[in-house]
DNA sequence: GTCATGCGGTCAGATCCTGTCCGCATGGTC
DNA sequence: GACCATGCGGACAGGATCTGACCGCATGAC
């Protein structure tokens, strides 16, 4: 316990426990010397992390908000519980970019020790689901991966089901993960199809590591979302709707962040947003996250989207019938 | 750049921006020679932190998953991603027991630069809301700063609005944090009413820290749960109705957790759900959670209520009606 | 085989770390 | 206002450490 590096470590694990320590019952923890312990803060601050301290009885040492982020010493739990929160936030697109919670997740599974990764398994699959219709619920794991292998160019294996139904093994370099309406795709470069393919991550199962780095490459199109979209083209899913909506552009982007990536202004105004869905409950489910106030529209030839609309509105009619 | 415990720590940070590093590349980042960069892995792996390396070209050290959790070294927006993720997780529930994530929330809050708060909480307002009726959306960050209150027994001050819209300053000791259907309640000691009072978060407002610790109180009931029921059962939500849901007590529980605590198991296979909340469409918006294949049955003598559920009904039809 | 890389032993000199001793400042309590 | 617990920082000396330089060796990819 004498080395000053691990003291240091264990100082800031103490200070993010508890607010407020005082001199002596740190220096008993770690068993040196008041003055060491005070030197040892020294350190620490010129490290750029800001410790308060107080004299008197209801005083102590306190690490305070600085600029310099510590390094956050956590426990199991505490890590469960962050790659849970990263996970449902890169799931659900809840932050800036979506691939900040990405990268912070590639940090935090890179040394997640296994049992833990399987507790967080287990809590994501009992998470509230995005909204009625059973939804992707999908590969939050597998997402935690992708963007591990993605950040050091690693190349992954995994077994593929097309949408025809065709399964199939793959092993590609993955180059990015891009979020597209409630999904999310993988872009890779497929070594034995010698091309860049596009995937959907919850078509893919079986995922694994294979320990080895490519050299990056150079995508096709300028960036990702791009290559996305031309993909995306040239597919397309089995369900459709049209959503109007009257809201304008600042407001939708606002709310939608990228899951409205698809969606145009056709007039001021009114945004548009052509929504794709493997069932028809999937695009319904868009309908709940709209807010109140908006007045929207909905247009669909597709007989099996409008019969589960109306199933729904029974659903409700019946309850209130008694 | 030269101090040991330094240099420990900027190694942590870098084998987590990237999942492999070369010896030379490394040293001459930290401006050492390659034995000491060597010497310095070795305390990281007596440290406990597995280091694997591989020798040739495409070799190179890096990060295991081990037992032990290094500290998380992250960057401004990775720290905001994860306030964002644990807030939510923290909103919703989505861990093991809801006070892990709120544990590692203070943590974070705790170091959280200002400006970066602030753009956490921005974030936070932009996200999805829980559900269709704009719902709660409150108090995250009200949230984040009361788990660490809790933590360190800090007083502080804030604005409550009563249910009868009675506005008040408390001064109090915060205990405890209990969520209860959709809602976060803070159990405290009022100071200036000298006894345990129960807060609902959403009705708090301009929360100020104090900065005094207080001693620990022994709670009156044995838990804090125990202490919330008993002071919920004394009041009461303006509007309320039963939900019944034909699910057994395990798929309720596994699917529901803490939120559906006020819940029943009223024969075998049938779970009474009484929801109160302060809008109709709050209430309404617990359907959207129901899974698909669930039967349920909603009870409700409130004619506020049911128009609102007439509404959204409506609002679907004439989206079919063209 | 060749190359780039990682490994660990040894040495000497410079650097640091630590505990002890000191007097001082500050905040809360009686 | 006195008292106590606490935090602060200078000085010092002995011992522990850290570092770079040099070495020969092992391993994996091409």
């Amino acid at each position: 316990m004498s080395d000053p590096t691990v003291r240091a470590l264990r100082l800031l694990s103490l200070l993010q426990t508890h607010q407020f320590w005082s001199g002596p019952e740190l220096a008993e923890r770690l068993s040196v010397s008041q003055r060491t312990l005070r030197r040892d803060f020294d350190r620490l601050r010129e490290l750029g992390y800001r410790i308060s301290a107080a004299p008197g009885v209801t005083g102590g040492y306190r690490l305070e908000a600085s600029s310099a982020l510590p390094p956050l010493l956590v426990d199991e739990d505490e890590a469960v519980a962050i790659a849970v929160g990263l996970r449902t936030a890169a799931l659900h697109g809840l932050t800036d970019g979506e691939q900040t919670s990405l990268r912070a997740l590639a940090k935090l599974e890179q040394v997640l020790p296994r049992n833990l990764r399987r507790r967080v398994n287990a809590l994501q699959t009992h998470t509230m689901p995005a909204a009625w219709g059973e939804q992707p619920r999908v590969a939050a794991d597998v997402l935690a991966q992708l963007a591990l292998a993605c950040r050091d160019q690693e190349r992954v294996r995994f077994r593929y089901t097309a949408r025809t139904g065709e399964e199939s093994s793959r092993l590609v370099e993955p180059h990015s993960l891009v979020p597209q309406g409630h999904r999310w795709y993988l872009i890779a470069w497929d070594i034995t199809r010698d091309d860049w393919r596009l995937f959907r991550i919850d078509r893919l199962e079986d995922l694994r590591r294979t320990g080895v780095r490519a050299q990056p490459r150079q995508l096709p199109t300028e960036d990702a979302a791009q290559f996305l979209n031309s993909a995306l083209s040239a597919t397309s899913d089995r369900y459709e709707m049209l959503l109007r909506l009257y809201m304008d552009r600042d407001r939708f982007e606002a709310r939608f962040r990228h899951w409205g990536r698809g969606a145009f202004e056709s007039q001021k105004g009114v945004m548009d947003w052509n929504i794709q869905g493997s069932t028809p409950e999937e695009l319904l489910a868009y309908l709940f996250w709209l807010p109140e106030d908006v007045e929207w529209e909905l247009h669909s030839d597709d007989p099996e989207v409008r019969s589960a609309a109306m199933r729904f509105r029974d659903r409700l009619d019946r309850a209130f019938q008694d």
